[in-house]
DNA sequence: ATTAGTAAGGAAGGTCTACTAACAAACATG
DNA sequence: CATGTTTGTTAGTAGACCTTCCTTACTAAT
C-alpha cells in the first residue's frame, strides 16, 4: 500500500476505522446494467417490441435499439416477426431471448453420496439428466467426480452453453471459493475458478441453500423484495433474497439456520423431548427436528395423527425460530422446499399459525409461507438461475 | 398503461408474476456515484491528496481532479496546502472536505412528550441545541410544532446548513412518507416532502433506529457487512445494514423486533413470570422486558445482585430473540444503544452468551456485541448521517 | 380512393464521462 | 549537478446515451 493521509481531520471521532467496500463505475458498466435490464424483461415479460422495452425500462428508443442490435449480433435476442394485433401506427417487430437456443449445465451437490446433474434450457426445462456417485471419495477425487460429470453434460448438450451452475453445502464466497464444505473435505477451495479453466466455461459456484433462493425468484416468481427459502433436506439451509439481491453475510455464512438452538432445557422444563444431539457437536438445533432423516424418523411407524402431531410441533419450532428473522426483515415470503408429503401440512399451517402469533400482526398478517413453486428439480433450476445472474445479469 | 405483449414465451412456467423493480443507469449515474466516492474516502480518511484519492478509488489521477476541481467550486472541497511530510517526487497538495464549514439539522422524534434536535458539523459535533415540547399535540399540531423547531435550527446555524434530517419512530418509506407514526397520529402523511417544501431545504426522514444503526455505521465505526443495532428507549428498535445499505422491508417496517413474543406459556413452565400485556394488544413481546420504563421497574428498589439476575434474565430473552437473525443474516456486529447503567453490564454479557451458545460456532464466536460508540446524542448523530447519506451519497 | 393521424424504427449530431499519453513542476538523492 | 520520482495538468480518444428529425407502415376518417 502507499503512506496515506495524516491521522485524522479534526473533529473526526474514530471516524473510518473499518475498511469500506467502494468501487468506482464506468460508463461501460452502466451499459452493461441496461444490457442486462433489456434481457432481463425479454425472459421475464417474453418477447416484446423495442419500443415496448424503451416503455418499460426508461432508456429511449434509440438506446434500446442499439442495445437489442448487439444482442441480436450476439446470437441471445432474434426478432420474431410482426405483433399480430393490429392498432394504429406501424405495427411493432417483436425480439425475443432465445431462451431455446441457449442452455445451462446445472449441478446439485446436497446429497452426500451422489451429484446430480441436468442440461436444462434458459428457462429451466430439463434436457438430460446425469447422475454419479461419489462412493465415498471427498477432496481432489470428488473434485474429478464432478469434473467428469460436467463433462459428460457439456457434452450431452445440444445447443451452446452459457455456463455451469453449481449449488454446493458450505460455506461459499462470493467469488466461487469453497470455504469450507466439510461433507466433500473442501476447504479453501476455488471451485469455481478451477473448474472454469478445466472446462473452458463459465463456472458460477454457491450455496445450495441461496442457489435455491435465487432460483425461487428467477423461475418460481417469488418475491424479491423480502423472500427467505427454508430448504429442507440431508440438513437445513435458507437463503435469503432482499432487494432483489442474495444476502452474503460477514463470512458468506448467512442462511445457515440449521443450528440455531431451539429445545434447550427450559424447553424440557416446558414439556419437550430431551434435545437431540447435533452433528454439528451442540444439541437441541434446529436441524435436529427439521431434516430428513429426522422428519423421517419422527413420523416413522406412527398414525396419520401422531405423525401431524409431531409435524406441528416441529413447526411450532420453526416458526419460534423464524420469528425473530421476519420481524427484523419485515419479510414478505418464506418458502419451504422438500417433500411436501412432511412439510405442507401440518408442519407448514403451524409454522405459519407461531410466527404470526409471535410477531407485530403488521408484519405477520401478510407474510406469505408456502411450498416453493419448483419440484423436485428446485436445486438444479437454482443453479441455473445461478448462471442466469452471473452471466447474462438475468434474475 | 399500453397494451403490452403477449402473455409468455413457450417454456415459461409462469416466470415474472411479481413486479421487478429495475432501473436504468446512466453515464451521469455512474459520475454522480463516483463524486460520492471522492467524498466518500475524504471524509474517513481525512485530506488526501488528488493522487491518494485515484489510488484509493482505482479511477485515474485525471477523473479525480475533474471530479476533485468540481468539488471545489462547489464548496466542498477545499486546498489545505502542501502535505509536510518529505518524499521523493513532487510534494502532493492536501485536498480536504470542508465538513466545519457545512452544518447539519437533526432532529429526534423518539421522545413521546417533546422534539429534540440540533445543529451540527458534517462530523457530528453539535453546534446548538434546541427543544420544544409537545404538549401532547399531535397530526397536522404536531407537525407544525416540528417545522417551528427546524426553522429555529435553521436560523441557529452560521454556517450553510445542507439539509435537515428527522428520526421518527414509526414505520417510513424510502421517499420519507410516514406510512404509521401513532404516537404522533400520522398516517401516509409525506412528510419529508412537506417540510422540504416549506422549509426551502432538502428533508430526509427515517425511523429512528433505522437512522441510528446508519449513525454507528456513518460516524461510529461499525462494519456495514452486517451491522445490527437494537436502540432501547421508549419503546425497542432495531435497524439493520447489509452491504452498506439499510434494510427497509417489504412494507418499509424492517427492524420492528419489539414486538417478537419471548415469553409465552410455555416460557411460564418453564419458570418465568407470567407474560406482561403489551401496548400492542398482545403479551409477552420482547418489548414488555426490554424497553426503559420495563428495565426501571423491573430494577427499581432492587439490590445490584438482584437487579443483574433481572438484566441477565432479560439479556437472556434478547440473545434467544437475537439468535435467529445472526445465523440467517451471518451478522458481524451487533450494538445496544441506550443507557449503559441498564445495558452494559449483566444484560449484554448474557445476550452475547446467548446468542454464542445458541448458534453455529461459525457465525457466534465472531460476533461482537457491544454497547453503541455513540453517546446519548446517538438519535441525532444517525438523523445527521442521514442527510450526509441523502444529500452527498457519504455513509 | 384519399388524406390524416399514429406509432415504430433508424440516422445524424451533440453532450458527457472517463480513459491513455505526454508533459511540466517540484523535490530527494547519488 | 544530473537523475529519478511523484504530482497534477493538458490534449486527444472512445464509449454511452440523449435529442431531433426522418422514413415506413398501418388505421381511421372523409
Amino acid at each position: 500500500m502507499t503512506t496515506t493521509t495524516p491521522s485524522a481531520a479534526p473533529g473526526h471521532r474514530g471516524v473510518g476505522r473499518t475498511l469500506r467496500p467502494t468501487g468506482k463505475v464506468l460508463p461501460e458498466h452502466a451499459r452493461a446494467h441496461n444490457r442486462s435490464l433489456v434481457l432481463q424483461h425479454l425472459f421475464h415479460q417474453g418477447p416484446s417490441s423495442r419500443a415496448d422495452l424503451a416503455r418499460s425500462t426508461g432508456l429511449t428508443r434509440v438506446t434500446v435499439s442499439d442495445l437489442v442490435s448487439v444482442l441480436i449480433s450476439e446470437g441471445l435476442v432474434a426478432e420474431l416477426g410482426v405483433r399480430p394485433e393490429g392498432k394504429v401506427g406501424k405495427p411493432a417487430t417483436l425480439v425475443g431471448m432465445r431462451t431455446e437456443e441457449y442452455q445451462v449445465v446445472a449441478v446439485d451437490l446436497a446429497d452426500d453420496a451422489s451429484l446430480r446433474g441436468a442440461v436444462m434450457t434458459l428457462t429451466g426445462a430439463v434436457v438430460a439428466r446425469r447422475t454419479v456417485s461419489l462412493d465415498g471419495r471427498t477432496g481432489d477425487e470428488a473434485v474429478a467426480v464432478l469434473e467428469d460429470l460436467c463433462r459428460e453434460l457439456l457434452a450431452a448438450a445440444d445447443r451452446p452453453v452459457v455456463g455451469v451452475g453449481i449449488g454446493s453445502p458450505g460455506v461459499i464466497d462470493a467469488a466461487g471459493v469453497v470455504v469450507q464444505a466439510p461433507n466433500r473435505g473442501w476447504y479453501d477451495l476455488p471451485l469455481a475458478a478451477l473448474l472454469a479453466e478445466r472446462l473452458g466455461v463459465p463456472v458460477q459456484v454457491a450455496n445450495d441453500a441461496n442457489t435455491h433462493a435465487l432460483g425461487e425468484y428467477t423461475y418460481g416468481g417469488a418475491t424479491g423484495a423480502g423472500l427467505m427459502v427454508v430448504t429442507v433436506g440431508q440438513g437445513l439451509g435458507a437463503g435469503i433474497v432482499l432487494d432483489g439481491a442474495l444476502v452474503r453475510g460477514r463470512a458468506h455464512a448467512a442462511g445457515e439456520i440449521g443450528h440455531v438452538t431451539v429445545v434447550d432445557d427450559r424447553d424440557v422444563r416446558a414439556g419437550d423431548p430431551e434435545p437431540r444431539p447435533c452433528a454439528c457437536g451442540r444439541a437441541g438445533c434446529l436441524e435436529t427436528l427439521l431434516s430428513l432423516p429426522a422428519l423421517r424418523r419422527a413420523t416413522a411407524g406412527r398414525s396419520p395423527e401422531e405423525s401431524d402431531a409431531v409435524l406441528a410441533s416441529v413447526g411450532r419450532k420453526l416458526g419460534v425460530a423464524l420469528a425473530p428473522v421476519v420481524s427484523a426483515l419485515n419479510l414478505a415470503e418464506v418458502l419451504l422446499s422438500g417433500p411436501p408429503e412432511l412439510l405442507d401440512g401440518a408442519l407448514r399451517v403451524e409454522a405459519l399459525a407461531t410466527v404470526r402469533a409471535r410477531t407485530l400482526p403488521l408484519l405477520g398478517q401478510d407474510l406469505v409461507l408456502r411450498m416453493g413453486s419448483l419440484d423436485e428439480d428446485g436445486a438444479l433450476s437454482g443453479a441455473a438461475a445461478l448462471v442466469l445472474s452471473g452471466q447474462l445479469g438475468v434474475t
